[in-house]
DNA sequence: TGCCTATCCTATCAAATCGATAGGGTAATA
DNA sequence: TATTACCCTATCGATTTGATAGGATAGGCA
């Protein structure tokens, strides 16, 4: 199940991606606008900052914005960030490898066998998608 | 992440796969052999027999097995049993599908359209998989 | 300078989930 | 009829999740 953390990241990111420019967006703003708690996301979008997604400006006229052009944030690097490892199971892992210690022997494991397959597809629509690819549309009513 | 019910679950499957004949497997011998809290794997079989992967026996030289043969076992199925929807969010979800109360259209919905491609590759998976496919080194077909 | 603004940061909390365990009931077999 | 092994329910500690509180800090502006 997708952590509501990860949800309400993609969403920000996504309509920081529609803002022309790279005016800052305030935290409130962004909140109403994809209904989301502003405290929550605050925390969202600080770790966002943090990982070097995001930039922020203090003070009043405030907020965050998007350093690199969309195209070139990639959904793998938003994923890890936000939802942590994209493999079901540490030992198909490719940045969090753990071995399972129930585990006599990974070549024959089924589980392992099956959970690398679905690493591997799940990382392909990671790959490729970026954050411009989740806009739905570029010349979009504000208003709606 | 992919839960420990899950895991073993499809552990055990795959040990009374290995299983020559039909013969019943006490719950005791696969938790032993697959490293497996007892108690926790019975509750586990005692749901893959209500829904009709596994049938039982019980008194002594009773346990579990397999109903079906393990090719005609589809992996798609087994995860729904076990792990429940195959798709990381309800609005999604094929068989357990539930609407976002936060979203107000899912068309132009960012992490709709990503969890979408996401819940396919995945289903594609485990729609190519079948039990069968899981057990490690029985005589192989090149073929698949 | 002094005030407003909006990010920054830490702590806390209720609810849900997870993995595991306890303990007895019941049916089948020898 | 005694033993075996599945059947079923209840509970429990630990962890995670989503959310909130409250103040510290720094930038903008008059």
């Amino acid at each position: 199940m997708l952590s509501k953390k990860t949800k309400y990241g993609l969403k920000a990111l996504t309509f920081l991606a529609t803002q022309e420019g790279r005016q800052p967006v305030s935290i409130m703003e962004i909140a109403k606008h994809e209904n989301i708690s502003q405290k929550f996301l605050e925390s969202i979008l600080l770790t966002l900052r943090k990982t070097g997604l995001l930039g922020s400006k203090k003070g009043k006229g405030g907020g965050y914005y998007l350093i690199k052009d969309p195209k070139d944030i990639s959904m793998t690097t938003v994923m890890r960030v936000l939802e942590g490892p994209i493999a079901m199971v540490p030992c198909v892992s490719l940045n969090f490898y753990e071995r399972c210690n129930d585990c006599p022997d990974e070549a024959s494991c089924s589980v392992h066998l099956l959970m690398l397959q679905v690493r591997d597809s799940t990382l392909e629509v990671f790959k490729n998608n970026t954050l411009a690819d989740l806009v739905p549309s570029r010349k979009w009513n504000p208003e709606s």
